[in-house]
DNA sequence: ACCCGAATAGAAAATATTTTCCAACTTTTT
DNA sequence: AAAAAGTTGGAAAATATTTTCTATTCGGGT
């Protein structure tokens, strides 16, 4: 038995090809299938793999041992990592606390490292963002906001940033767009109004703001379509709406950024934009 | 037991976020942890999972069968297939490759593509902006903010954003915060009452709004201090400044973003936290 | 054709994992 | 305040999965 099993996949894949000639007819086999489905291999028991490869299960037991394993199921071990730490969802918190353990060795007071650490941050957020939204709901956005006679936007706190850029750059690619900022605390009387040829984009986040709610509720009362941006599909405004993106922000201790929101925001606005076939979106 | 358990994720998914409010607390830990970690379910053990959010394994059965599975394990084969329908696993250069040569190819206006667009130049922008901001600077702006009795904020229409970002961050470490927002057109009313030991912030980009020049030239003319955002030190609103950042923004098709203001915005208000001896600031 | 060592299949044993069940606890109702 | 209904923790039972072990097969060398 080797004293070094190799200890991350890619090790493990160019053994597996080096040796490959060396090994048995069966052990080939083996072989070719874990190169050819790793993720069977990480997910489905020896039994199914073993079926699929026409082997018996002990015969991959002996694959791993060859390899210098103890077993299979160390062997698996390496093809579950590699879906957990990479592959298509590569868990953003896993990423962040990865980061923040590095950043917690240095200064972090030097005031360039705090921007490295923001830009860091915000950088995988933004990475992270690619992944976690699915293009129907983009979309289905996109056809919500050409069926719009008029957009209504609404945030409040820290989400107001994102609805007041949303009413800016809309009304620049000529769509209508309202934002219900609750001067005067008149949101209620802004949003009597909105009908089922309207859509209302609604940002909130955790503390959610009761006038978000409030606004959300009246639209699903109204029937008028409804968009949310939130931080999770479980907030209360995530509810009734007809689309949600779930937006997981940069946290940088204990404060959330909105890079990500505003980048799905200009996503938003610059799709609908060219979908729409302004090819040069009016300069903002 | 209901008796048509959602046989697909995405449908899962929003089954959960649906009853999500109905679930009793286990559950609910057990409902955010499902759906914030996939992979991790899909992989994982039912003892690590439920270790991972704190619950015994039984909760998890529990809860696979409030939606309708038979168990865990059934519930648990459709976060397997997810991995093993969606990654068509060949190698990883195999599928980066395989994306470049679509992208290249395709319709860029694919609504994926879109997003991805933004999100590398968001990202190259932040890269960008870790470079062109000197320290001193930094440490300038931290000295003027601590010294100032109110922070007035001033911003436009795309830069409205920042302002406000700044505006409500800043009053979450109990720092005081204004934002000119020129509501009815008050602008002026707003800020004659800025002095010496006050400090401005503004926030300007290219087709510089004539109410921020305005608050500036005010600032100037009754000596309060003055930080400037903005796209170029030539900028009219950069003259008087004490401090000037010269922020390049992403562009994307005649598009700029704000990703690399607000992570300057987020710089500025952390690190005055922080040194002002705020060790945890107050909770956004 | 026979022997020998390596390779293999398959069943049995060992281990790990999931599920069930019930007593204890909490919350709500009366 | 007591009873009822619902929720939870934990250990025991059931199930599934992996690993070991041995008898058998296979193939090359004599």
């Amino acid at each position: 038995m080797k004293q070094n099993p190799p200890d991350n996949l890619e090790m493990l894949r160019s053994e597996i090809a080096r040796r490959y000639s060396d090994l048995s007819p069966r052990l080939k086999q083996v072989a070719s299938y874990v190169l050819d489905n790793p993720n069977d291999i990480a997910i489905e028991t020896l039994a199914v793999n073993a079926s699929r490869c026409d082997v018996q299960p002990s015969t991959i037991v002996r694959f791993g041992k060859v390899f210098g394993y103890n077993g299979a199921r160390e062997m698996q071990r390496l093809f579950r990592d590699e879906i957990l730490t990479s592959a298509p969802s590569p868990s953003y918190s896993e990423r962040i606390r990865q980061f923040q353990a590095r950043s917690n060795t240095v200064d972090r007071l030097l005031l360039c490292n705090v921007m490295r650490e923001f830009a860091e941050s915000n950088i995988i957020a933004l990475e992270h963002l690619c992944e976690a939204v699915h293009t129907e709901d983009l979309d289905k956005s996109i056809e919500l906001m050409q069926g719009a006679h008029t957009i209504y936007l609404a945030g409040m706190r820290r989400a107001f940033p994102v609805a007041a850029y949303l009413a800016y750059s809309l009304s620049h690619v000529e769509k209508r767009a309202f934002l219900l900022d609750g001067v005067a605390g008149m949101t209620s009387e802004q949003s009597w109004m909105l009908g089922p040829e309207d859509l209302v984009i609604a940002v909130s986040f955790k503390p959610y703001a009761s006038e978000t709610l409030a606004v959300v509720e009246t639209a699903a009362a109204n029937g008028a379509p409804l968009i949310v941006i939130s931080d999770s599909r479980l907030s209360p405004v995530a509810r009734a709406a007809d689309v949600c993106f779930e937006i997981k922000d940069a946290e940088v201790r204990q404060f959330r950024s909105l890079t990500a929101s505003m980048c799905l925001a200009q996503t938003l606005v610059i799709s609908y934009a060219y979908k729409f076939g302004l090819d040069r979106p009016a300069k903002e």
